[in-house]
DNA sequence: GTCCAGAGAG
DNA sequence: CTCTCCGGAC
């Protein structure tokens, strides 16, 4: 297949299907500067030097690979200012509610359920999020979740919605740089609607989205979804986290991103790892009538929405990325940099340092 | 070398 | 539950 409009990007050369000939040991022709291939040497060492290549290339172009028109993003909840975004609203809503509920009167609903809280909220939690906002208007997070809301933002509706998912898929376990750019390489050979995918050789799709994580699965994946939405959804994508759920390689996470951002309508907290850890460090989540940490983002997720108001459904997850990628940290988080310590059950609690003697029930796989 | 981070397969 | 996927950070 021909792709004449990425003719002049170097960009080109340097996917999978070139990978797949470097095996074989038939080509170089492709590769700009073939002298580097030994063709004796593992793979793993080939993939890793091309890599840098691409990099460096992409360095070079990267007056095409900026995004034309620049969006604004909320630097606390890491949201696009798009007018159309519900999150401002709901807010508005929910502080109406919460000043005219003396009166008794009824704010009307814009879409987002009543709040239902099944279990008590923890203690301080109001000043806990705000200490953590406070802290992220500091510090520079790399936030790469929801970098998906920015795709084709400036797109109809129904492809819109489709960027959105696409980006979604992506985005998982990439950074946000280089699934931007995955992103911008469909969309300048459009490559970003179910039509064109479904007509798209799966090859082509992989230079397209290389080097994202896991590129060959989620080629596939594009491939399956493209056909999924074209026969089942008119080349839209399903509008129920039931359905979204039925496309390969969207999990909970990522269904609930996209309900999210695609179609703004809030079903659940989007929980990743970090929403997940944070939440447990806190001490606000627990498993079902106990006081035992939850053991999967999932479990999280149903044990925050008991109590979480929803207008902090969205803005939850970008707070807490954030939060977990500079202080908050899987390993040896920066308990001394942050500023709630003392509304925190777990400040402190975590080791320093690796050789640091492991407290007792810290891991579960101490064979002492 | 070891870990990361969503989803899916086994 | 564990392992795999892919690259990169450490």
């Amino acid at each position: 297949m021909s792709i004449p409009s990425l003719r002049n990007w170097k960009l080109i050369p340097f996917g999978p299907t070139q990978m797949k000939r470097m095996s074989d040991n038939t080509t170089t022709t492709l590769l700009s500067s073939s002298s580097n291939h030994h063709p004796s040497e593992p793979r793993v060492y080939v993939r890793k030097k091309r890599v840098k290549k691409n990099l460096e290339i992409s360095a070079g172009d990267e007056e095409e690979l900026k995004p034309q028109q620049p969006i604004q993003y909320n630097r606390l909840s890491g949201l696009p200012d798009i007018e159309d975004f519900t999150y401002k609203k709901t807010r508005k809503l929910a502080q109406l509610r919460k000043s005219e509920s003396t009166s008794g009167s009824h704010v009307p609903d814009a879409g987002v359920s009543p709040i239902l809280r099944t279990v008590k909220p923890p203690v301080n939690w109001e000043k806990v999020l705000e200490g953590i906002r406070k802290m992220r208007s500091f510090e520079d997070a790399p936030v790469d979740s929801m970098g998906c809301e920015k795709a084709g933002s400036s797109l109809p509706p129904k492809e819109r919605r489709f960027a959105v998912l696409i980006s979604s898929l992506l985005s998982s376990q990439t950074k946000d740089n280089v699934n931007h750019g995955a992103i911008q390489r469909l969309l300048e050979n459009d490559l970003l609607t179910a039509d064109s995918i479904e007509k798209a050789d799966e090859d082509t799709i992989k230079s397209m989205i290389y080097p994202v994580g896991f590129y060959t699965r989620k080629a596939s994946n594009m491939k399956k979804i493209a056909n999924i939405c074209l026969s089942k959804y008119d080349g839209d994508i399903p509008s129920t986290l039931e359905n979204l759920l039925q496309l390969p390689g969207i999990g909970p996470k990522m269904a609930h991103l996209v309900m999210n951002v695609g179609w703004n309508n809030v079903q659940g907290i989007c929980v990743d790892t970090h929403v997940h850890r944070i939440c447990n460090r806190l001490g606000w989540v627990s498993r079902k009538g106990t006081n035992q940490k939850t053991k999967s983002p999932e479990e999280t997720r149903e044990s925050l929405e008991r109590w979480l108001p929803k207008e902090e459904w969205v803005p939850i997850n970008p707070l807490l990325v954030g939060f977990g990628q500079t202080i908050c940290t899987p390993l040896r988080p920066q308990c001394g940099k942050c500023s709630i310590t003392d509304l925190c059950p777990s400040a402190f609690k975590e080791a320093s340092s690796p050789k640091s003697t492991p407290r007792k029930s810290q891991k579960r796989n101490n064979l002492s």
